[in-house]
DNA sequence: CTATATTTAATTGCATACAATTGAATTGGA
DNA sequence: TCCAATTCAATTGTATGCAATTAAATATAG
């Protein structure tokens, strides 16, 4: 072990995290091309698709987004016709965003996406669960 | 299982990964500001710190990255004084990117980095090690 | 009840990411 | 040798991410 072993590339843990994050999210893009949607608009409409509606701090808090990211993202999923986005009638800091039926339509579409992702992955099932166990773990640090 | 279920946030193993990734690097910020980095340009540092000299191109094959993402940040790292950059007299197709005197003395300040990220990871060793496992195995599928 | 503190979304500025295109240099085949 | 194909970095355009600030609305302390 020498003293500079922990600056190598290969001894970190947070370089693949980051390096993997994009691979895959490389690998959604021609799927969600046919859809016209980016990997994080996909995101949100994700949220949205279960949950009809949502503030923009429970998608900011949902997906670790804030609003300089979601602002911007929300109007170009507004302009495509997918969601509303108007101040809350209770509590005007609050904007609600909310489904489009034409949002609503495009959740059948999206139905091939998970699918056919499935079909790029080589993990057994027991490393995706691994994974998936190890990530929350991480994400959960956070809270 | 319903059928929209492999729709919900929830039952990806993209999201984690892409959320992880994000807070991890969070974590580095205080620490990276000290030496005046990004984390994308301390990755870059690491790569030039191991090996004293390397392509655009052998370092976007290293960090997962194109010329579209290096070119302005290694400017950037030349403009702070870390990096030389130069076209390669037996190719001039390729730039050598190197490692400046200057940059070489930020590798003394750049130890500290790993050394207190470490402590703010909850993970159990074994867990970083099959987290690191996972992800590589991932990582070289592309390949 | 009112001044202050807090909460929330929007804005601004900077730094990636990356697809697609361009242009220069090199390679390889006829 | 010569030219078509390939390789490589730079550029362009679009879409995030995120820190910091702003401004409006609401909550709260005194």
């Amino acid at each position: 072990m020498e003293k500079y072993d922990a600056l190598k590339i290969e001894n970190q843990i947070c370089f693949p995290l980051y390096a993997c994050s994009r691979e895959i999210i490389k690998q959604y893009k021609p799927f969600l091309d046919e859809l016209d949607l980016t990997y994080t608009q996909y995101l949100v409409m994700m949220v949205l698709w279960e949950k009809k509606v949502a503030t923009v701090k429970e998608l900011g808090t949902t997906l670790y987004l804030d609003s300089g990211t979601l602002t911007p993202l929300l109007k170009k999923l507004e302009s495509k016709g997918l969601i509303t986005r108007a101040r809350s009638k209770t509590d005007e800091r609050n904007l609600d965003v909310a489904i489009t039926e034409q949002g609503e339509e495009l959740k059948e579409q999206a139905l091939s996406v998970p699918e056919q992702i499935a079909k790029c992955s080589n993990l057994e099932p027991e490393e995706a669960v691994m994974l998936y166990k190890i990530l929350y773990k991480i994400l959960k640090q956070g809270t």
